[in-house]
DNA sequence: GCGTTTGCTACGCTATCCGTAGCAAAGTCC
DNA sequence: GGACTTTGCTACGGATAGCGTAGCAAACGC
């Protein structure tokens, strides 16, 4: 599998290992920020459910994108199932205003 | 080459083509954010420069990311080079706010 | 016991990404 | 005019990441 990415070692597509491009390494992955934001948005789940909710990932996939999220410790697991951390809150907050501007976007792109 | 996501059609992750889903199937690719991010902090540059200013991107790739992001809107090109228009300075600035939190992420990681 | 749920892995295939090389078009200089 | 450089980009072959389907061991419910 493919390492976590973490701020201050190198990354891919950053030597100096900035945490900007450390984060960019970890989010711009396949489903990264899909995971984190379906979780925060519905709440605490278990894998299975997390799959049913991302309607079309693999479960090769989903348990890759979990294992780097609780590296990077924005996502836990606990006996009821996976949640975000309080920092993987931090970031979905930062993530909303995406959201938002999307359907901006998406106006443009169509009108 | 892989197709520009567009909201409101399907796209890699959703059916429904939900906005926010097609602008993470844009910036979950290797690269997106980093091209956006260098180009907007960097201002417009050249093709080959910005290839620089990314120290370890492929032509192949830079040029399919570029390709994606003009596709929506976020990045043009004029005689002078590529540049980020009005669009993708708007999402830049909402990329800015991880730039901070990336630093508060990594002081946790390590600390 | 027996079925269900859960987290996850195995497998083979496709898509994506990689580095290196190089090409055609457009300047730039003399 | 002709040589040189810069620019945007493509070709190629190999490596990595992601895919869908199937299934397994452990924990639970009854």
């Amino acid at each position: 599998m493919a390492s976590v990415p973490r701020p201050g070692r190198p990354v891919r597509g950053s030597r100096s290992g900035a945490p900007i491009m450390a984060l960019f390494d970890l989010l711009g992955r396949r489903w990264s920020m899909g995971v984190l934001w379906t979780l925060s948005e519905g709440g605490p789940c278990t894998f299975r459910e997390l799959q049913g909710r991302c309607e079309s990932i693999s479960p090769t996939v989903l348990n890759a994108r979990l294992k780097e999220l609780r590296g990077a410790g924005l996502v836990e697991h606990d006996g009821l199932g996976y949640r975000a951390t309080p920092t993987g809150r931090e970031l979905y907050d930062l993530l909303v205003p995406l959201g938002k501007w999307s359907k901006t976007w998406a106006r443009k792109l169509s009108g």
